[in-house]
DNA sequence: ACATATTTTTAGACCAGTCTAAATTTTTTT
DNA sequence: AAAAAAATTTAGACTGGTCTAAAAATATGT
């Protein structure tokens, strides 16, 4: 019985709410992300747990099974290789990749996946910074760091984004604001977080906290 | 309206069944093709001609209409391309591909297409010698020869092949029959049309009828 | 703790794409 | 040109995934 596009979009869905906690997931939730009805979400539910994919308690929201999480961490790695492949290969933006990578993410060859993985000479994270399991469903957790969470004075190394927006990620495009920059706290304003800060010790940026919230650092 | 991965394959196959000379396509070659049933098959005609994809007169058969045509030959392109794709960059057999790219031909971005394009540097043929069509849908008509078709002593270049199942590809290979090598007619057997060739002036080999009726070569 | 609001589930319906069985049209044979 | 065979279409049903409207369960506010 092979698993269809739909509900392999499920089980990433509910392993990227889930987080890393591997907190209970609500049908409202899963509503809001899949962009279905709260009803459509609920018989869906009732297939994947059906299938062992999902531990499902009516009322109780759901949480992935050993066997849900393998599938699920398949199709993340599928998407984030050809994220890599997109931006590193064909040239396209970070901001441009996510929708595609969506559709190439459930192309079901094995062998075409490890693959890609070595023409991409084992990639560990995508052009967002997030990390890409191998192909055993083992993925590195790293403990970055908000930006908004460092401290004047401080300095740290950018490693990835909590949003995954094409606004946002050009806005950080704009901002000079790349993958791997050096930045420098300089002045935080107390009353709306806002930061000055300087990249690569080259310009001086001012960031808002909506900004400095969704970018992830590592301190230095 | 878009159009689903089930309406793509009919066209791609309505196409490829109809051939250079525009034939009609009857409903159980259709049936046939797709592995699905005749009357599968009937309503999916009358979704494809209520579209304006098809000419379709009932038990006339079938023929693709300019915009069909046109749609067709996208998914061929697409097709085509991710086939160099996984045979030039990720090293896959030709005998591999197909299955792979069947899947990969219904991704929908227009820009995920001319950027492989240009990625792979404008290929002109797939891997099984086949033309692709370029971005406005124009596909060169190489008018090649079959091989039981050349006469004793005579050279030619193969260039291409009909068959394109796994069983075949490998013979060849196993053959030492590529794409590009020279073919010399030496003898040909009157009772089975069997023929003895020389391969790149190196190697000796007997090809049945079975074969050199589906290898396509320029005769030098 | 009770009434209200929110969330979730059930019931019943729809669409795309498929199926089988039966009816109809076209083609072939004699 | 009639009978038989083959191809095609119609009729009616099923599955996966979705919807709306209504019912049931849980959570919240005072």
């Amino acid at each position: 019985m092979q698993n269809s596009f739909t509900e392999e979009n499920y089980l990433k869905i509910i392993h990227n709410l889930s987080g890393r906690e591997d907190l209970e997931v609500s049908t409202n939730a899963l509503a809001e992300s899949t962009a279905t009805r709260a009803a459509s979400v609920t018989d869906m539910l009732r297939k994947l747990a059906d299938k062992g994919l999902i531990h499902y308690k009516k009322y109780q929201g759901v949480r992935l099974t050993e066997q849900g999480q393998t599938l699920a961490l398949k199709v993340i790695r599928k998407h984030r290789l050809w994220e890599v492949f997109l931006v590193e290969k064909l040239g396209f933006g970070w901001d441009e990749v996510h929708d595609i990578a969506e559709e190439l993410e459930h192309i079901p060859s094995e062998r075409l996946v490890e693959r890609l993985d070595a023409f991409l000479e084992h990639p560990q994270f995508d052009p967002h910074g997030d990390p890409i399991p191998d192909a055993r469903g083992n993925m590195p957790v790293p403990n970055y760091t908000k930006l908004s969470e460092v401290n004047t004075g401080h300095k740290a190394l950018m490693m990835g984004v909590l949003e995954h927006t094409p606004a946002f990620l050009q806005h950080l495009d704009r901002s000079g604001l790349t993958l791997g920059c050096q930045i420098e706290i300089r002045e935080i304003n107390e009353f709306d977080k806002s930061a000055l800060i300087r990249i690569d010790n080259q310009r001086t940026l001012f960031v808002s906290q909506e900004v400095s919230k969704n970018v992830l650092v590592q301190r230095l």
